[in-house]
DNA sequence: CATAGACAGATCGTATGACAATCATTTTGA
DNA sequence: TCAAAATGATTGTCATACGATCTGTCTATG
């Protein structure tokens, strides 16, 4: 954000094992693969053109972030997360929100409250006409905001694969229809309680949005346990 | 703890890889390998006897976990962590303990609560007569006890990814001289707490505690930073 | 007809060997 | 003395191989 931005010639540091994770991570955000499926080794070799060992180098880190699961002699399928596990998802979510949403108040600069409420000024026109897909970036920028300002490497680590796990989430619940208004109303009750320097106001509210969207995800998903309507995803190119 | 164990046959689960992991964790834990320690492929391979391939799997996935980093074209090194960070992690864990103990409060079972409060019998024993090394192995049965009694298997993951790193950090400090004697009295205002069914009091002793920790752990950082007495550890055989 | 067992195909787990790219160090040359 | 080139070590990535294990199908038998 400051002027000093790098000229450095960005000489690729990202070796392809990275670029083979962030492709997965991506696809499977994006509902290529559904929760679930079965990722079979050589088909994805093919569709991202990698070796395996590179392939397999992967999925174990991806195995770790909880994004997939590696059955025994039967191979990686996308993590399926139980009800009860959703729920936990959700309740260790809200803690670590709510202790970004703390830190922010306690430590963000200048720089990164005006880059939040930048970010949340793009969230509310974003949120009025674009696709849903560009809700879902920026709404990622938001956090990213936040978390960055609350100076904490290790929660944005952690942040970073609980969101991944949510991510799964959204996926089996398949989005939530009228969620993304109401979103905007609770990440604006955020904003509200940092620009008022409440830190304990800030956390609450932190907590309460990721409660609401706990909420219904625990809807969807009880309902379909219920009425379990399996949808079946046909698209499925990656690349 | 119920009756109800698994009679299971438990055929061998562990893959290789499973393996190799665990014993790679389990030599930095133990000062085998000091942080910022190159960890050559070839020579690892050898000690542990695996291709190539496996380990640069294990060491993936210990990239993830936050045990090791892997700088490219140069390869992995045991994790090193400046005082920010390792400020960070602590302020991290004490937040996840925190919320550990509040929801063993909320939520374990009689047979939980017996199994802390074992575990926390067998530590005090620990502290006064066994060595070191043991008192770290009944230290982390009493914390596995408290974490499965939260009933939060994601916070079970985070808190082991947490432990991970504060392993790392106790690599770096060379262990706390008097801390572990103080220590086992903070955790008895823990078992006190939860004994009197406080969740707020319980998760406000789980922070103290980390945050003793924390304090004393910067002592010897910020020690060292000034007074950079560089300590070798020699032995580094695996297997 | 039902069921157990045998067989075959698919896929994973792991190992080996190879080679270019890159980093670190030493040697060479000015 | 110092820059430049050569050397060696190590990583990043790939192709290939093969036994172990799972899954589904087919056959034979009761």
């Amino acid at each position: 954000m400051t002027a000093q931005q790098n000229l450095r010639v960005v000489r690729p540091l990202v070796s392809l094992k990275k670029l083979v994770v962030e492709s997965l991570r991506a696809a499977i955000g994006e509902g290529r693969f559904a929760p679930g499926d079965r990722l079979i080794e050589r088909e994805l070799c093919e569709m991202l053109d990698v070796s395996r060992t590179l392939l397999r180098e992967a999925l174990s880190q991806l195995e770790v972030e909880g994004i997939v699961q590696i059955i025994p002699h039967k191979g990686p399928i996308v993590a399926v997360y139980t009800a009860a596990e959703a729920n936990a998802i959700y309740e260790l979510r809200a803690t670590l929100e709510e202790m970004a949403g703390r830190c922010f108040v306690e430590r963000a600069t200048a720089g990164e409250r005006a880059a939040l409420e930048a970010a949340y000024a793009e969230l509310t026109r974003a949120y009025r006409t674009k696709s849903s897909k560009n809700r879902l970036e920026v709404k990622q920028k938001f956090y990213s905001a936040l978390t960055a300002g609350a100076h904490n490497p290790v929660l944005e680590d952690m942040l970073r694969l609980i969101h991944g796990r949510v991510t799964i989430l959204r996926a089996t619940t398949l989005a939530e229809p009228g969620r993304l208004s109401g979103s905007a109303a609770e990440l604006g009750e955020i904003v509200k309680a940092i620009q008022r320097n409440d830190a304990a106001a800030t956390a609450e509210a932190c907590r309460r949005h990721v409660m609401s969207a706990a909420a219904i995800a625990e809807q969807i998903l009880s309902e379909e346990a219920t009425n379990p309507g399996r949808k079946k995803r046909p698209a499925r190119r990656l690349i």
